[in-house]
DNA sequence: AAAATAGTGTACGTGCCGTTTACTAAGTGC
DNA sequence: GCACTTAGTAAACGGCACGTACACTATTTT
């Protein structure tokens, strides 16, 4: 007589609602534990939900940890009062690199963990904001100004977040230091073309 | 009557040989079947060490990890005959990313997700060969010939592996058709310092 | 020869996996 | 209003791996 558990009484969830609860309790799980010891039943503990309604819609957990991820969207931050190439980038970046300290750095971690544990190439769709869309932002208003001749291809654009997303796997952190000398030593003489920047 | 089940009389391994036994049954466990579903129980299997003996020298999986690639120790290609700075680089870059395919991807992949899952920072250690050292020569050799004014700063002589890095962390595979541009577009232009080559 | 060191097999409790079962609340059609 | 379908819940299952403990023994050191 101590456990009434039963809990199928309650005004049962549904839809939208549950999806949100569970990944709501996901991307908890993922800041506070990490990739590695998220499990799903603690998800569905913290969430209130079944652990049949979490397999139903996401059989492994890769995909559970994208969902989660991508639900919390968290949208990059615009590039503000536009000035010059150099202080887009700088003010740009530094914010892409500030967003990645905790607690959001400890979600992108998993989520690269989740792209590359489990076979799971989806990771570049995954680009959080900081993909070729804001530098291509960028670069478009540079060119406006005359500072650019023209929007580098892709490959080229993606660049320096590229390097942002290399640096934090390979050292885990990403401060502003790295930022100005990815600026100076790397974006400007690329996109300029030249080394006066130098 | 069935299990003879004691191993205890063996003549008994002991430090390097058991230590090579257990990395190299790590190893192929890694390639066979992952990060993510390597077990200390079947690597134990593997190897014929009990679970304690690997314990005691790697508490955790992302240690016996990393070991066990550093212990696979695939040493990278040297450049050959020098020629020309665009051919080296392609040369060299090609090399490292065919090597990346299986199965040394699978381990590299592998490498990855020990460092991101954990906070386990010294990925940038393990570098496997394709770090700076290896663009450091290359470079050496083009000013040597006169195709280069200067090597370039630490920062600017990874960004081709960084890149390669990247690549195969978002997309998997790393083609030559990636290193082609990757070096058309991006090495070349940045290290010469102009836009003629594009 | 005695003692310290280190490897082996076995067993244990715990936690999570992924699935199945039985049940029931919420929506749907008539 | 009522049958009927859909979907969420609790509970239990066998299985596997975890991490640790224990008793034992082979090897090395003193």
């Amino acid at each position: 007589m101590s456990t009434p558990t039963d809990h199928r009484s309650a005004p049962r969830r549904r839809g939208e609602e549950l999806v949100d609860a569970i990944l709501s309790a996901a991307c908890q799980e993922l800041i506070e534990v990490g990739y590695a010891k998220l499990s799903y039943e603690s998800v569905a503990r913290r969430s209130g939900a079944s652990k049949v309604s979490i397999y139903r819609r996401w059989p492994t957990k890769p995909e559970l940890v994208k969902s989660a991820a991508a639900h919390h969207a968290h949208i990059p931050q615009l590039p503000g009062e536009p000035s010059t190439l150099q202080a887009d980038l700088r003010s740009v970046l530094g914010d892409v690199a500030r967003q990645i300290d905790a607690p959001i750095g400890q979600l992108l971690r998993a989520l690269m963990a989740a792209s590359v544990a489990e076979q799971a190439p989806s990771m570049a769709e995954l680009s959080w904001g900081m993909g070729p869309g804001l530098m291509r932002k960028v670069a478009e208003q540079a060119v406006a100004r005359g500072e650019l001749s023209d929007v580098p291809v892709g490959l080229v654009l993606s660049v320096p977040t590229d390097l942002i997303k290399q640096r934090f796997i390979s050292y885990g952190i990403v401060n502003q230091e790295f930022i100005d000398d990815l600026v100076q030593l790397i974006v400007l003489p690329l996109w300029l073309g030249d080394k006066s920047s130098r």
